[in-house]
DNA sequence: GTACCTCCATGACCCAGATCAACGCCGGCG
DNA sequence: CGCCGGCGTTGATCTGGGTCATGGAGGTAC
């Protein structure tokens, strides 16, 4: 995983009619774009495909394009020159990327799985921005909705303790499950999956792996949550780890 | 301080001028007005002062107004049920603050000092947005570099040391300098003001007052800095500063 | 099969920073 | 003036979560 972080795209290609058929549209901001408007979007977008553990944005590079994810979850982390990492965010489906940006990237994105990406160059999203005032507006409410998460999280690594942070954490995952296809009703028990490793999960709450896997394994005890796989979390009691996440314990 | 923070707001009026003696507008995002339609801009602001230690925005109320602080500094935070708080940032003069917005206020915004700010409307904003298409621009801008800081804060607050934190912080604040009037050359020694209490430094860090000034004691030992008062700090070693901020020490 | 590797779990111990406590320095006010 | 109440500093002690170490459960390559 470490090795291998260079990136690697295949698969690049334009494509006019990929917006047409993008799965990711309704999630994304382009749900504010037409469908008579669909073949102009696509005219300036280059899907790619990166493969899991590559990255295709790095921290500090210089910031030539927009990237909106169609398939699949990237980590998104900043560093510290002796390698203290921070994950800053998990982008899924939809997720617009690229918008911190003054001339270099503020954090470098590596896919979790295989991505799926398009990606806009800086000239073809302002001429863009400029024909649907539309795409600005809705940018900028992403943006406001981003800071939003963003002081949360901030609360969350300034003054959570590990207990509230995963429960946060859990609760967070469990409550933008709707987003994806069939999710339980509202009494039943959540099932959450985890595209990331334990590793990511503790550069994204500013704790270690072994805290993570100590607190999991506590929370099972006292039966809020069950772990059939590690990449699965089915969550029992909603309302308890609310309660945990917003310190109410 | 606990105990005077309802909102006490006085000289509450309208201006249709006050746009055109602003100080703050080269600093906040009117600066893309033109002079000519100054007078649309003043007829949607009210004018506020705002005392020391009494709030304006409070986390969790219904987002009616949009502000532009254009005297003193205001800091905002969040807090949790049981009083732990965490300071999300400085708002000092041209700051805009109600982006972060979705209904109701993601965070509370208090008067460090006597704070002026002037005040929209949600509903008059929206308006200015539609006829100042260059305010949209600087508003997407804005919120772009408020999500770059937001990340380099999650970075501090989840993986950096206390003392990687205070060095940020100096350094930050030294950096931001230029902004105001009158700093000093390169090379000199430079004198940051700082309008806030130990306390909201040690909840903007996700630390304790304790160990804020044990840090700051520390640096002054080790000829970092001077702190000739409570309020102000002068920078002797910026280089050896910066790279404790960025974890090179 | 087995050798190897990555991820995860768990126990033993440690330490940076929190907590608790005492005190000094102002500035406001009766 | 002298008292009081915030704010800041400093020391002593405690502790949540980090660090170090071990082992186990898959996965995959040969």
């Amino acid at each position: 995983m470490t090795t291998m972080n260079r990136p690697l795209v295949i698969d690049a290609h334009r494509d006019r009619d990929v917006c047409v058929h993008c799965q990711a549209r309704p999630f994304s901001v382009c749900s504010v774009i037409s469908d008579a408007d669909l073949e102009r979007l696509g005219a300036a977008a280059v899907t790619l495909t990166v493969q899991a553990g590559h990255s295709f944005i790095q921290e500090g590079d210089p910031a030539e394009h927009f990237f909106n994810v169609t398939a699949g979850t990237a980590k998104l982390f900043k560093q510290l020159p002796d390698g203290r990492r921070q994950v800053t965010g998990f982008a899924g489906v939809g997720y617009f990327l690229g918008l911190a940006v003054s001339s270099a990237y503020a954090f470098s994105a590596e896919a979790l799985g295989p991505v799926l990406i398009c990606r806009f160059s800086r000239s073809k999203l302002r001429g863009l921005l400029d024909d649907f005032p539309a795409l600005e507006k809705k940018l900028l409410d992403v943006a406001s909705h981003e800071l939003v998460a963003a002081q949360e999280q901030m609360l969350l690594l300034g003054r959570k303790t590990a207990r509230e942070r995963l429960a946060s954490f859990l609760i967070a995952r469990a409550n933008m499950l709707p987003h994806c296809a069939g999710h339980a009703a509202n009494g039943a028990r959540e099932r959450i999956h985890l595209p990331m490793t334990r590793s990511d999960i503790a550069d994204y709450l500013g704790l270690t792996i072994e805290t993570i896997s100590r607190t999991l394994s506590r929370f099972k005890a006292e039966k809020l949550i069950e772990i059939p796989s590690n990449a699965e979390i089915v969550v029992l009691r909603h309302e308890t780890l609310d309660d945990i996440a917003t310190g109410m314990t």
